[in-house]
DNA sequence: CCTACTATTTAGCGAGACTAAATAGAGTTG
DNA sequence: CAACTCTATTTAGTCTCGCTAAATAGTAGG
């Protein structure tokens, strides 16, 4: 099956980097080679996708980003670690919800036996 | 449950106007209506969101329209009734395959356990 | 030194959904 | 008949946000 189209992936972004978040904080790079492994081959995000919707979530207070520093710390350039804030949770769980909505109102106009 | 933002539409519209031709031909003002019912509430597709994708769709030979005339037409401003061409048919079975496999990936990512 | 890989930043583009208003015929109301 | 309300279509202009593309930087290997 195909690349998911650009404009698809548009509102729901968001909402898929919180959840991979959820499953524990990462660095960017590693967010979106997590997002291409979960994707199976059907996403492939580059960083001038990503980075740009983790600065608008940090900005918002969905996450909390710092440089990684001390004991953790590899060579390298440095990376800045992101993990969900309390805020992010919650609109997490609002935007599954959403989620679950979206698909249900829109599968079923698409998918609706002629 | 609040409105589908506009942007989640996005990619997503086609489909929908295909699949809701596909139950039957129509025209737009008739389209437009039929999508809000089946919306159930959460769409409210507006006219300059829905003939422009009238015309998108005509012009690539996915639907085909014309002027209602004779027996069939009503009183009132002269409707233009689309239906499914050929292509528009293949077109939607492509465009159902992708949105399973689009609420698969995206699903698989935005619903996973934490 | 050159290439490759990890990692981040950022300027600018473009698709396409949205806002908003104009146009128009027919019926209804005061 | 003026004003209003439906149906019905058209279209100009805006804005969001994901994408392209390139720059910067540290480390390692040939």
């Amino acid at each position: 099956m195909d690349k998911i189209s650009g404009n698809a992936l548009r509102g729901h972004l968001d909402a898929m980097v919180l959840a991979t978040l959820a499953r524990g904080e990462g660095h960017g790079f590693e967010i979106m080679q997590r997002l291409g492994t979960a994707g199976r081959g059907a996403l492939e995000l580059k960083e001038g996708t990503l980075y740009p919707v983790l600065y608008r979530l940090e900005a918002a207070g969905m996450i909390v980003g710092k440089w990684e520093t001390g004991a953790t710390e590899r060579r390298g350039p440095r990376r800045r670690i992101y993990k969900l804030a309390r805020n992010g949770k919650r609109d997490l769980k609002r935007r599954q919800e959403q989620w679950r909505h979206f698909i249900q109102i829109i599968g079923g106009i698409v998918e609706a036996p002629a």
